[in-house]
DNA sequence: ATTCTCACCTGCGGGC
DNA sequence: TGCCCGCAGGTGAGAA
């Protein structure tokens, strides 16, 4: 479900809600992708100071020490002054004094993992590889193209790897490419400079439409406060195999990368 | 070092 | 109706 849009529209739903809170207490349901890191008891007390997004973590900080927060393909979270009891598939509640906070997640690879501080072992372990942030200044034209000329990889896993940029998941890597007019297989080095700029673009723009549309809502995902996302009806490639491109009317095709899809449009996109 | 494949887990829709 | 298969928004770990 989630890439960055998702969980831009997820961090925005609850940050201001939940910011001041103080916690009353923590339950755990199945296990996540990771042990939560301490124990449940030990979050009492605490002050939620804010909620920030990293790629498509959640860091979720207190007073002293932090939670990671990971929506993996199938999480969401809610926050609500009541909740119901915890179902099958809801994995982690944080309770506070202004409402509870919980991950549903029935795939499981979420995860929640605390954090004693900034310099923790776990941080630099789940966010130290990570690269630059596609809605924020530092991602860079001239940083961007370096990147991809450095690379020896097809673009639309450089995309994927988030070690160049954060946050572009499988949906939104097919409709950057498609926007760049890139094919998804070809070799990031081998891009020349027009297209490059395009694709930087065309990520910047797809990803800000997409926090503005309230992300994608393909099977299940809601933000925080329960609305759905409707980027999907906005889509030009992502899930639309056989079906017209909405620029030539060629038949949209699919295929498979590795164990992903990858969705664009054969007269448009040039490898 | 960089790149590629796999594993993790559950649910759903399609074909037989 | 029921079963089996393939597929689904991510990503660290380990192999190559």
């Amino acid at each position: 479900m989630p890439e960055l849009p998702e969980v831009e529209v997820t961090r925005r739903s609850f940050s201001a809600r939940i910011a001041g809170a103080t916690v009353l207490g923590a339950s755990l349901g199945k296990p996540l992708r990771w042990p939560l890191g301490c124990q449940p008891a030990s979050l009492e007390g605490r002050l939620v100071t804010d909620v920030e997004r990293r790629g498509k973590y959640l860091l979720l900080h207190f007073d002293r020490g932090l939670l990671l927060l990971h929506l993996g393909m199938s999480g969401s979270l809610s926050f609500a002054l009541e909740l119901p009891a915890m179902g099958p598939h809801d994995h982690f509640d944080l309770h506070t004094d202004r409402g509870h906070l919980r991950l549903h997640d029935p795939r499981r690879f979420g995860a929640v993992v605390w954090a004693p501080d900034n310099d923790a072992p776990v941080l630099h372990k789940l966010l130290g590889h990570l690269g630059m942030e596609p809605l924020s200044q530092e991602f860079s034209l001239v940083r961007f193209a370096a990147g991809l000329k450095a690379s020896r990889s097809i673009i639309k896993q450089v995309l994927l790897s988030g070690r160049l940029v954060v946050g572009v998941g499988n949906i939104y890597a097919s409709e950057a490419l498609f926007r760049a007019g890139i094919r998804p297989t070809t070799l990031a080095g081998r891009i020349g400079p027009v297209r490059v700029a395009r694709l930087h673009a065309a990520i910047v723009a797809v990803l800000e439409q997409a926090v503005s549309l309230g992300g994608s809502t393909l099977r299940d995902f809601q933000s925080a406060d329960g609305s759905a996302g409707h980027f999907q009806l906005s889509a030009n490639v992502y899930g639309r195999a056989g079906a017209p491109c909405h620029t030539c009317s060629a038949p949209i095709k699919m295929l498979r990368q590795g164990q992903r899809s990858s969705f664009y449009c054969p007269v448009c996109q040039r490898p």
